[in-house]
DNA sequence: TTAATAGTGTCTCTAAGACACTATGAA
DNA sequence: TTCATAGTGTCTTAGAGACACTATTAA
């Protein structure tokens, strides 16, 4: 806030937007939803969901994102924290812009991007590999791939990547599938017993020609969990 | 980015600015630069240092976060880093406004905030207790305090609060004082010489009654270093 | 009985914490 | 010589990783 407030305003303010990285496992790789832009700038180009603050609408940021995330994607309930603030003068050709980038996470099989306003423009697209995006969204989208996998590294974050049940051997392949590396069975399910946030689902069992895996669920008032890191 | 851009245009956009959580250590105590207001809204009550956006000037929102440093604090070169975005439309009475908060940490023996520019409405406060300070600042400077205290536990951030030569004591004792605990010597200086980010000053030792310290500097080209934390 | 995956137990090794020890300068 | 703090060495213990083992189902 300036202390004084109209000294600069004969300059042309900042326009501010939300934007929303939602990210999901398919087919073995990490995915995020992109749109088709129907308009300049960037006519025909792929970006990420996003738009402007509504005030009569939106509450406050958070829930700006979560109107686009229904809007956009109809996705109601996801995981959703905010990413970072992006903005200069380059970004949008029409002049100064700046965002607040969320991420969000959803299980694929929760979802169907169909059921959005425009759902031909709508589309899964590898979020690992670098490709090219309007205005500064492939860096937005290369963030928050960066933030997810940091995060994967000592939290519980990916339990949002599943369906509401799953199976711990579920669990440690979205772990190896983000972080891109083997993990050790046994250790793995001792921490995740130690960080005491899934819970057996009683009598629940998924069945294949092999020894059957037991199904769990997310404790109730679950909340994301750090794993400890020492200085 | 809206894909109709002026589909909501007939509403107000709303304010966007850049604030600053400036922290020190001082007294002994963690300590926040605020100024006082001199215009409505919230006029005589203290609040971050902040401002507009200067299209012009500013090439992005760090850099309009370093101009914001300097012209208000005189500072110019301290760790910057992007804190969160906050916007509602009740932080300010006149509507609907967001921010991009930041946080800076200083060396208290470095600066002089009556070099800034309006100087006797410019003080160090106690950052950690609760207070009632203009718009939603109270709440900003509290996310700050927590993502400090949160990050000094598996970073090497401290350094920063501290002048660019000093005893490892002197980094303990900066330690200590933020996560308000004693910490093991012997541990302590393990970590410090794995982290490998300081280096002694040759030849330089720091006088006293009883056997000096080494002086300590930062290694050129250093940057944070988080320690391990695993899932 | 076999194949395949779920789930557990055990051993080793590293690293953190506790704590005792040595080092060094001023008074 | 004493005091105060700097700086190091050693022991114990907890936890992570490696890996071998047992369990359970369908075919």
């Amino acid at each position: 806030m300036a202390v004084k407030s109209n000294k600069t305003a004969e300059f042309p303010r900042p326009q501010v937007t939300v934007d929303v990285v939602i990210l999901t496992l398919r087919e073995g790789a990490l995915q995020a939803l992109l749109m088709k832009r129907g308009a300049a700038p960037f006519e025909g180009q792929w970006a990420l969901p996003g738009g402007y603050i509504h005030p009569q609408e939106d509450q406050n940021l958070d829930a700006a994102a979560r109107r686009i995330l229904r809007d956009k994607a109809g996705i109601e309930t996801p995981y959703l924290e905010q990413l970072q603030g992006f903005g200069d003068g380059k970004r949008d050709p029409r002049g100064w812009t700046a965002t607040f980038a969320y991420f969000a996470l959803v299980a694929a099989e929760t979802l169907d991007p169909q059921h959005g306003a425009n759902a031909e423009a709508v589309a899964w697209r590898n979020a690992t590999e670098k490709q090219k995006l309007a205005f500064d969204h492939a860096e937005i989208l290369a963030t928050a791939v960066a933030r997810l996998r940091s995060k994967v590294e000592y939290t519980t974050l990916p339990v949002h990547l599943l369906p509401p049940k799953f199976t711990l051997p579920d669990l440690q392949r979205v772990y190896e599938q983000i972080l891109g590396r083997k993990m050790d069975k046994s250790a793995f399910r001792k921490r995740m017993a130690e960080a005491d946030f899934v819970e057996p689902v009683p009598g629940e069992q998924r069945p294949a020609s092999n020894r059957p895996a037991q199904i769990y669920r997310v404790k109730r008032g679950f909340k994301t969990i750090f794993f400890d890191r020492t200085i």
